[in-house]
DNA sequence: GACGTATTATACCGTTCGGTATATTCCGAC
DNA sequence: GTCGGAATATACCGAACGGTATAATACGTC
């Protein structure tokens, strides 16, 4: 593992456990046994670092979700198979989710939130794109795809956060029932 | 105003807006018009401030509810008054709502999530102890409180979130579905 | 072996951090 | 009036902040 590696790795953990603003870059070169202008060589700031580490982690993330979110007449398998998604995601990583989480709820002039925002906008643009194609086909969905995105992502979100701190577990069964009670709260 | 109450509401706007770490106690006095001693007079440090301002405005919500969390046979005529006591209650102190939701998804370490943690366990106790006594009526809720009561309230906030960020709109229809939603999940 | 580039460390910059010692002002009690 | 305590300001503390100028090292290329 090279030193570029092992200061993202140590800036995920640092992050994610107490914030990205409680955390000096002292603190993070410290931890990875390296020091400042090694972090500043590769990364240029405080923010750049934490920018790099969004964008790698994410990218995975984006990947795999615009591959399963291809809406093709089935409204709760799409959103089966993106909440499945997001809940293996969570699971394999769930440090990272914590920390993007933890910037997902974050104050709205931090300077943590300005570097997720686009992250938010494009989960969000890819899931409203799904809902308009759907409203296609189900026409009470009309108009209404923005909030859907919006809430079927924090519902994602909200489960997820529950499973970090061990209150339930994403498992099938719960990817069904989630899938299966945001339809209902769509339909009645 | 006294200087006490002109502190206390300039630290509420700042942290609602940035978060604590990234405000410091100088900037907290500027907006206030005052100087430090006068901030360390009154609450002894910066986290004081935070404590004694987050007690202070969650008493009231606390209050409310456990006025109207007392189970008298309806599930979801009490979960429908609960979800209505925190969704009035965002509406009127939104910002503070802000701060409050950002600590709760905040880092597992970080220095303001152990100043929430308290007034998250009393939410968590009070909701727990209304799904027990409903478990009493209806037996398949049974050894499950702990998760209703973490599932509802991350639900409670979702919709809060959604609303400060202009998705929904917490009126009673929002209300009225978010009960029938949560209710559906539990029997399904 | 000499050169260029990428990488890393030493040592330091000015600023801001949370917090405080000291002194002054204000104001009610007597 | 004067005394005492609460409230507030001036000025300062050492430490940590994000960031950088400079130089040394390591390494592949020729």
């Amino acid at each position: 593992m090279n030193n570029r590696m092992r200061l993202l790795n140590c800036a995920l953990d640092l992050f994610s456990a107490r914030g990205y603003d409680a955390v000096g870059v002292q603190e993070i070169v410290d931890s990875a046994g390296l020091t400042k202008p090694t972090l500043y060589h590769y990364f240029g700031s405080k923010v750049g670092l934490l920018e790099t580490l969004l964008s790698e982690r994410f990218g995975e993330l984006y990947t795999k979700l615009r591959s399963e979110a291809d809406y093709r007449g089935d409204v709760p398998l799409t959103l089966h198979r993106v909440a499945a998604v997001y809940f293996r995601f969570a699971e394999r990583n769930p440090t990272y989710y914590r920390m993007q989480l933890s910037m997902w709820f974050a104050p709205p002039q931090s300077e943590s939130l300005k570097s997720v925002t686009r992250l938010n906008e494009k989960q969000q643009e890819l899931l409203e794109h799904l809902f308009i194609c759907a409203a296609k086909d189900h026409g009470n969905m009309k108009g209404r795809h923005k909030a859907y995105a919006a809430t079927f992502l924090g519902m994602i979100n909200t489960y997820i956060a529950l499973a970090l701190n061990g209150y339930v577990v994403l498992d099938e069964a719960l990817t069904h029932r989630a899938v299966h009670q945001f339809m209902h709260g769509i339909f009645s």
